[in-house]
DNA sequence: AGTAGCTTGTGAATGATTTCACAAGCCTCT
DNA sequence: AGAGGCTTGTGAAATCATTCACAAGCTACT
């Protein structure tokens, strides 16, 4: 298969979201036009997207909703379910350990872990707040595949590195800093300065910034 | 001037963050190709950027590190503050409203406001939680530029008409729904969900993602 | 069975972004 | 003052992503 952009697979994601959607209010068919809508893109663009997968529509007809939804899903590796520790448990660390949106996508969050004594032991849910020196015994349990960095920016690096080593093969960035993995480990990163200062960009560039 | 791409706006403020701590380990001067490293890109890339611009560098020397940091802050429009509503006052709300990242990188936060009366009263730092009747008033007297939006994502919509409507000019949505907004202003969308599962693609799709 | 009216799937064309490659310029040393 | 060793700034080339445009295929209707 050829290489897929990340901007496809972020496009996949949010039709997937309508999607689920669109089916909820009943309907069984949509079209390539009806699906671009949602996302701000372009029938030729959801096509093309799909297109690097299979077909998946029917000519005349459009894309069964059903059908559709479960192809993307298998698509974007949903299927299956995932395993996530959560690194650090500041404020935006237990706002995601507590966030639903994670555990009934297929997100399942088996993990909350912090450095400070104070917050140890602490209840988020069902979940409760372990020492971070457990890591690498816990990852070797339970084999989570994703881990979620909340940690203070200088925390970040060797936090990745150790559990990279332990085998965790994606991680999910909130630290605000820059940080590197081996091959074969998949980063991403938010950083809010970093949308926020593109906000900041496009406020003082009215003229030559789209929409 | 030319159309900027975001991925060029995006990693100028990365640069920016790692100029800012090269700067607090005592350089004084940097190349294209040492920034280069910081932000997993090539020297030709950080020259490109930064060529839309002006010419910020010494042929032969590379730049002054704290020229460079006060070129792009004048580049992104940092060299202002500018105001932030926070939307909503829940986990990631109130995450956000007590994050420090924020008000010490020129973004004031000035309001937090929630539907919910249980929420509206409480203090998060200096800030108190406000209803959210009182988001159009506020907005007319203390003209904040950018809103965050964390609300459930069948509340954003109408929130982002609402204060749009009333002169907010940049929103950061992180309500799980896709949001519309008039031309003219800059929308930026943060997704969990999305985020996820672009990192699920990667763990099931091994061989044709970088890194 | 044939026609009309859709909509998909996909090469080709366009547009955007990144990388290349090198002339121009600065500093240091002799 | 000239040579050597760097590094920038930038057109041109290459790569990557999006849009166009149309043949192919399905359904419904006559």
């Amino acid at each position: 298969m050829k290489h897929i952009a990340e901007s496809t697979v972020r496009r996949l994601s949010l039709y997937l979201r309508f999607l689920e959607e669109y089916e909820a209010q009943g309907h069984t068919t949509i079209s390539s036009g009806e699906l671009a809508l949602s996302g701000g893109t372009t029938s030729a663009q959801v096509r093309k997207d799909l297109s690097f997968f299979g077909s998946f529509g029917k000519r005349g007809l459009g894309y069964g909703v059903r059908d559709l939804i479960d192809a993307i899903r298998e698509i974007l590796g949903l299927h299956r379910s995932w395993s996530v520790v959560i690194i650090g448990a500041g404020k935006i660390g237990a706002a995601l350990a507590q966030y639903s949106g994670f555990s009934n996508r297929g997100f399942n969050v088996v993990g909350v872990y912090d450095k400070d004594p104070a917050r140890i032991g602490e209840r988020l849910d069902d979940l409760v707040v372990r020492p971070e020196s457990e890591l690498e015994r816990d990852i070797h349990r339970l084999k989570p595949q994703i881990a979620v960095l909340c940690v203070p920016g200088e925390a970040a690096q060797p936090l990745v590195d150790r559990v990279t080593k332990a085998g965790v093969r994606a991680i999910l960035n909130f630290a605000p800093a820059p940080i590197q993995v081996p091959k074969g480990v998949t980063l991403r990163a938010v950083n809010m300065a970093t949308e926020l200062e593109i906000l900041a960009f496009g406020l003082s560039h009215p003229e030559e910034r789209a929409s």
